[in-house]
RNA sequence: GCCGAAGUGGCGGAAUGGUAUACGCGGUAGUCUCAAAAACUACUAGUCGCAAGGCUGUGUGGGUUCGACUCCCACCUUCGGCACCA
């Protein structure tokens, strides 16, 4: 027999099962559907460590799933528009577009090496006008609908970039991609109104599709829903002028001492007349130095008094207006009431000013004896006619009161903004209008898509948009009138591309629609969605967004597009530190691949530990799985077709087949490769090894190592592919030992073991009479009472003399 | 601070409330060899003991139970996430 040698068979069988369209998926096909999706990759050019890890684990299931019968679709695709692109083109002078396709060309080859099952004809590349045109197709549509707008926000701005960063891509107040540190910065700028589906993207407990609670949690935190009422407290020195607040706790109305206002807010000139003017007008411009970070991180409270007053409009008592950083301009209103009897900042900011605290509910507990402030809810006292109401009927009645005297409303606040989707670069969608002289913003009519990106423009930054130095493409014909006009040069952010490729994957090339809705309602929602937890308030909110949206346009039935979402992990560098090239510590799957084998890698990766692990790149535990595999091959030696099987071989094999088959079911390949090797080390251990034991061996193994099984079942004379064969049943009969092991405990500790026959293995009254005859076990019991005994059923049998 | 997840050998990790440490790595000894590597075999939680055997052990302290890594309460630590959000 030949050694095993993966490098001599893995590329043989790729290039068959690329020959034979092995993987290939007709959508058109009844029968059970299973969409096995992974987030798709960046076109960076080379495949990492994580790669292979999300993209075996959905191979692995992809496998699986189809040898039980099921029509499996494992498809895979590029996100191709986007920074890095732009930055890596400028640096060496490659156009963006080449510098991608090119990419592409060698990652499809490394998805090759993988030997993974994707159907490469239902795949997307997003840098293609053929998926982008329906970016543009999806922004004109939201534009009717009132989603896509154009505002103006101050918004983080990476300097480096030369582009908006959306919020939730700034990390610790750097740039998610280059990690400069972001300015805010006012700019006009494309919106979509994400807020609108505020409340459809909470989740609700139990949540209708099985996404992480973790996910669940966070997007409801980000989204930040909270009921409270707005409340206008009148300018005490000018009639009919008011400052208008948020809050959540109306019901505390009566302990608001003071009012604050952010640095920001647009009334403070106004107040600026008084004689603390330049005191004020100094601390504006100090808040205005400190970055957004700097505001978070001091939580040290500080502020000046404007020197105005405002009226609480229920207490009637005139209450000084401040200004302080705390206050944020981008929630609420800008302003809050401050009570410090009820808010622990309220509280610090009078303790440090020496204002006014009048507790308006009363806890009945310690802390607001020790003068600490109460912020639960309770009883309301010092509050007027809505004494001893509780906080929950105080707020109500309060508000409703308020609101009789024009002066306060119900109010839901959410901390979801509007996504901010324009970039000022080169490589992405463009948005799809015009700028008329005459009608001024035009949408681009739906026929004329796609607005292609011009190959030649100036992409090297200058503090414009680099479209707009392609002169020929940015003048044209306003659709409206005829007359000349311009076209946006601003592009879309890359997370538009990917808010909506899985559906794009059913019907990639369709000309006419953005998908066909047959084959959605078919295929969707997929069954699982394999990605990364860091995309929780990315990616994967947008895409539950678009995914309403499409609804709220009658494209799709569903409201969540994806039954399941399972967050993957994260491969260390060997030293235990995130691999990165600048550490030097990565570990490069090309290499690995020529040490041991795509095989032993992926099998590696199963077996490393559950689907979530972090965990360093062990290389001995790599070489240990290769060790396994080469066990297997070698098990050939020992294959005979006569060999007669035991009941023990029997109960090893079916016992196997059912560990392997729910493992790999609930995604615990680490549990199902330890099993196979429990079942390979008892084989080992028998003279001769039957064709049935091997051949299932194999069956098992081969969602795991595809291209070793293959190889070994051609060399047994089986049929090709084994890729294609059913997958193994465990039969109930055969999953029973002969014997079994029952523990003997005395008083819960271990005494004593018992072999049993399986037959009495429910019959409690022999099983403790054959413990009570063990001579370890009469013996300690001899002076003993026996009070009670114990019998599990195939495990233990407890003899208690201590009742406590 | 808040939210989420998790703490088990030298290491990665297994265990429907029922024999803790499966499987793999690493280590020790042996077989084979002139030797080494590879492969194979045995052992490998700590501790007392020549042994038989005992005791202690799943972050800490309590609790429930015949029996707890598993369930409950309090605490500690680590990792991941976050928004001074009124």
């Amino acid at each position: 027999m030949k050694k095993y040698i993966p490098n001599h068979i893995e590329n043989k069988w790729q290039q068959r099962w690329g020959k034979d369209n092995l993987y290939f998926t007709d959508l058109q096909k009844t029968g059970q559907k299973f969409y096995c999706l992974v987030e798709l990759a960046y076109s960076s050019g080379d495949l990492h460590m994580g790669h292979w890890f999300t993209f075996t684990m959905g191979d692995i299931l992809a496998r699986f799933k189809r040898m039980q019968g099921f029509n499996v679709l494992l498809p895979n695709g590029f996100d191709a528009f986007g920074l890095p692109a732009e930055n890596a083109a400028i640096k060496r002078g490659i156009h963006p577009q080449d510098w991608t396709m090119s990419n592409i060309t060698r990652m499809k080859q490394q998805f090759t090496t993988m030997g993974a099952s994707f159907d490469w004809e239902k795949s997307t590349i997003s840098c293609l006008p053929e998926y982008y045109r329906w970016n543009q197709w999806i922004f004109l549509k939201m534009y009717e609908k009132g989603l896509a707008y154009r505002g103006k926000t101050y918004s983080s701005w990476c300097p480096s970039c030369q582009t908006v960063v959306a919020e939730e891509n700034v990390e610790a107040g750097k740039c998610w991609r280059c990690e400069t540190e972001v300015i805010q910065k006012e700019v006009e700028q494309w919106f979509l109104k994400i807020t609108a589906y505020a409340d459809d993207l909470l989740w609700s407990e139990p949540p209708e599709v099985a996404w992480p609670k973790s996910l669940r949690e966070s997007q409801n935190a980000w989204i930040g829903k909270s009921k409270g009422a707005l409340i206008k407290f009148p300018l005490a020195a000018q009639k009919n002028q008011f400052i208008e607040i948020f809050t959540t706790r109306p019901d505390t109305i009566y302990g608001a001492t003071f009012l604050i206002i952010n640095p920001e807010h647009p009334l403070l000139k106004q107040l600026l007349a008084s004689k603390h003017h330049q005191e004020v007008a100094e601390y504006v411009i100090q808040a205005s130095k400190k970055s957004e970070q700097e505001r978070k991180e001091n939580k040290e409270k500080s502020g000046v008094f404007t020197g105005s007053f405002v009226t609480n409009p229920l207490t009637h008592q005139q209450i000084p207006i401040w200004v302080a950083d705390y206050v944020l301009p981008g929630y609420g209103t800008g302003a809050i009431m401050a009570v410090p009897a009820h808010d622990q900042r309220d509280f610090d900011f009078a303790k440090k000013f020496g204002l006014e605290i009048v507790p308006v509910i009363d806890s009945g507990q310690a802390e607001q004896l020790a003068g600490l402030p109460f912020t639960g809810e309770g009883k309301l006292i010092n509050s007027q006619q809505f004494d001893d109401l509780t906080s929950k009927k105080a707020a109500q009645e309060i508000t409703d009161h308020l609101h009789s005297l024009g002066l306060g409303e119900h109010q839901t606040t959410y901390h979801l903004h509007d996504w901010s989707i324009s970039r000022q670069r080169y490589w992405g969608t463009p948005i799809p209008f015009v700028y008329c002289d005459k009608c001024g913003l035009v949408p681009v009519p739906e026929k004329d898509l796609p607005v292609e990106l011009p190959y030649k423009v100036d992409y090297t930054p200058q503090g414009k948009p680099p479209l707009a130095t392609a002169e020929q493409w940015v003048n044209v014909d306003c659709p409206q009138c005829g007359g000349s006009a311009k076209r946006e040069t601003e592009t879309m952010d890359g997370f538009m591309d990917n808010s909506w490729y899985f559906f794009r994957y059913l019907d990639p090339h369709n000309e006419h629609k953005i998908f066909d809705q047959e084959l959605i309602s078919k295929w969707m929602p997929l069954e699982i969605y394999i990605g990364g937890a860091e995309h929780t308030l990315g990616h994967a909110l947008y895409s539950r967004f678009f995914t309403k949206f499409f609804h709220d346009l009658g494209l799709v039935k569903f409201t969540e597009y994806a039954e399941k979402r399972l967050h993957h992990g994260l491969i260390l560098g060997v030293d235990g530190t995130k691999m990165s090239k600048s550490k030097g510590n990565v570990v490069n799957p090309d290499e690995q691949v020529k040490l041991y084998g795509a095989d032993a890698i992926r099998t590696y990766l199963a077996f490393l530990g559950p689907f979530d692990i972090v965990a360093p790149w062990d290389p001995n535990g790599v070489g240990g799985v290769f060790h396994f595999l080469e066990r297997v091959w070698n098990l050939q030696d020992k294959v005979s077709k006569n060999e007669k099987l035991s009941k023990e071989d029997y109960y090893q094999m079916h016992k196997t087949i059912k560990k392997v088959t729910d493992d790999i079911e609930t995604m615990k390949n680490n549990t199902a490769v330890a099993a196979l090797m429990e079942w390979l080390n008892f084989l080992s251990k028998k003279t001769a090894v039957s064709l049935v034991e091997y051949e299932k061996f194999l069956l098992l193994l081969s969602p795991f190592a595809p291209h070793l099984t293959e190889e070994v079942w051609q060399q047994l004379g089986q049929a090709y592919s084994i890729h294609q064969q059913d997958w193994p049943q465990a039969e109930e009969k055969y999953l029973q030992a002969a014997e079994v092991k029952i523990a003997v405990m005395i008083d819960g500790k271990l005494r004593a073991q018992l072999v049993i026959d399986y037959d009495i293995v429910n019959k409690e009254t022999d099983v403790v009479s054959q413990a009570l005859k063990l001579e370890k076990i009469s013996k300690l019991l001899l002076n003993k009472d026996l009070k009670r005994k114990i019998y599990v059923s195939g495990k233990v049998v407890n003899f208690v003399t201590q009742l406590t």
